[in-house]
DNA sequence: TTAGAATATTGAATCGATCCAAAATTTTTT
DNA sequence: AAAAAATTTTGGATCGATTCAATATTCTAA
């Protein structure tokens, strides 16, 4: 059996139909509704159809009279491979992939680096409503996305404006959680490791770097570090914070500037798992352990931080949750609150510890 | 500004046009062709388009008349979170993006556990082509895809039926790899940790079981083991086999069963690198050295493999290349060769030593 | 001013199905 | 055997756009 993609005239619905000698109404009925056409005429039709080599009703058209999809769209300005390399991104999917199967709905990944592509693509795809990761504070797919009138739900990482349906966490209290379980265990040299306040920007800040962010994850959780720590005594403006890019160069820059500082944090707060998992590489390669030398929290909760050496301290996103919420927006567009604020929770591992008594 | 979920009646180009005073093929050419409009005209349209609330030209109906989906399907018969969630699946995923990216197209993931939900899903897919992930040797999919008439290739994983286009590796070279590897070093007494012959059984096994075996890429492996071992002058039949499931508990049970053999083996053939690394932490938590008890050489090459302690020697499959074919595949259906066959590769970790002298 | 060229706009045909009211056929009842 | 009821089949309308040949309009040049 030859290979049939190279089929240069597709078969039609109507040309199955002529072949059988029935009208087309009766030859969709075969297909759709098989139960009201008797069987000698169904059989007929179907032979017909096997002979001509008929692919079964070209959803393209089926489409077009049904109105829905049966499927959500989840976009973002990041690659695909996003959704399956980034371990925020996976639980995520994970979450909205139960409720896909559950509904028996299928997900349709929409994407593009550049900027062009993602307009088209948004554009173009065949939803019936979309998520929007909206990384890195890049609202472009939100507007895009929003212009397509479908229901669409943003997994807010660091967004907030207030009219639009998102799913989120209150960031400043997961950071006053982070900064209090330091601070309970004595600690009174910190250093924050912080995400990007605006698209591509690194290198030691100050608190006021804070105030005209981008990013108003990165902000809330820089407030609630610093408010939290100013509440216990500490000076605030003296406790050093570096801005980096998610990536282990940036955080591995950040490292080389806080422990040559004259009094080197003992505690360090960083805002994602990631970075602190670095950090944690670093600072064992340098000989100093962890928690005993120096504590860590990290933020996110990626399951990755359960399985590093030692197993990280952090604040949770109720990841998969989140997920699971936004796809049952999509697929239940009625019911969607304006904004659902995520609880958010301390996982108490091993990497940080009371503060060494040397 | 109100959420536009609720919209009772979507704005169809058709009313844009009327709104605006103009014919319908004029409002399609502002938002298609706006170049060959009148600016004024343009603009007249735009308001309007506005004024109602119009999303832009559904896809829907566009569809119909473009034909090309831009956008590849990838089916499986296990839950969707298994794309984000097997680490497997993920690195063929990643592949699969990266060409799909490069080519502006999207993505989009069809499954379903319960059949006819799967049956339904295919379908009704609005793709322009199937990368089907044949895992467990479920064929199910296959011939649902098969059916669709559209191009498609089976990412195999032990699935050999001549005509299809298919992707896979040569599993008994790959066995032979890891059985050559561990008799280097030594090794003379061996215990094959199989992947299922069929669907769902396991037990300990004799190398007869291979035979009528559904999954042939576990048969293929085993020839490959056990052929390596006899060449080698070891009795093949005094090899003890155990068929597991690729989980915690089957995985467990095997290794209870070859570990109270009279004389167990020193070194393990893992099928699956899932497999291997399970074993590992069983044997550390019964207090056997890995690789100075017990050297064990998995089959996959996942990423994880690399991280685990100790590092896992390995067979490795060039899985994001096999994505990047697939997808290749699909975007340019003229030149799909029937079958590939990709080469895999022994990717010495810290697994398998020398047997030890004691 | 006007013929001719260039540019814009129109509207019918099309994409591939499903739906549904009406017509045809078959079955049941009287 | 005819009427009534039930079951099948038909074919036109529809979903929402794009395309393209034909027509209308505007612009240029004489």
């Amino acid at each position: 059996m030859a290979r049939q993609a190279t089929a240069i005239k597709p078969v039609r619905l109507a040309d199955v139909a002529k072949a059988a000698g029935v009208s087309h109404g009766t030859a969709s009925n075969v297909f759709s509704h098989p139960e009201i056409v008797r069987e000698e005429v169904r059989e007929r039709v179907k032979a017909a159809a096997d002979a001509l080599g008929y692919g079964g009703p070209d959803p393209k058209g089926r489409l077009l009279r049904a109105g829905k999809v049966n499927a959500i769209g989840v976009a973002t300005a990041e690659p695909l491979s996003y959704f399956f390399d980034d371990p925020f991104a996976r639980v995520v999917m994970s979450g909205i992939s139960e409720i896909c199967d559950a509904a028996g709905a299928g997900l349709s990944l929409v994407s593009a680096i550049n900027g062009e592509h993602l307009a088209w693509n948004i554009q173009s795809a065949l939803v019936d409503g979309f998520i929007v990761f909206c990384v890195e504070g890049n609202w472009q797919p939100v507007h895009l996305t929003r212009e397509r009138k479908l229901p669409f739900v943003v997994l807010d990482f660091g967004y907030d404006e207030g009219a639009l349906s998102a799913i989120g966490i209150d960031n400043k209290a997961g950071a006053k959680l982070a900064a209090d379980h330091l601070l309970a265990f004595g600690h009174r040299r910190f250093g924050v490791l912080a995400l990007s306040f605006d698209e591509g920007s690194s290198g030691p800040v100050t608190a006021l770097r804070a105030e005209g962010a981008t990013y108003s994850g990165t902000r809330d959780r820089l407030y609630g570090y610093l408010e939290t720590l100013a509440e216990a005594g500490i000076d605030a403006a003296g406790v050093p914070i570096y801005e980096t890019g998610n990536d282990v160069p940036t955080v591995h820059a950040s490292l080389d500037y806080m422990f040559s500082l004259p009094e080197p944090p003992t505690a360090l707060l960083a805002m994602s798992d990631r970075i602190a998992m670095i950090a944690i590489d670093w600072l064992k390669e340098r000989g100093l352990s962890v928690p005993g030398d120096v504590s860590i929290v990290g933020f996110d909760g990626v399951p990755e931080a359960a399985w590093c050496k030692p197993p990280l301290t952090t604040i949770a996103q109720p990841m998969r949750e989140m997920g699971r919420r936004a796809a049952r927006a999509i697929l239940d567009p009625g019911q969607a609150e304006r904004r659902q604020e995520m609880p958010i929770e301390l996982v108490v591992r091993e990497s940080a510890a009371p503060v060494s008594a040397r």
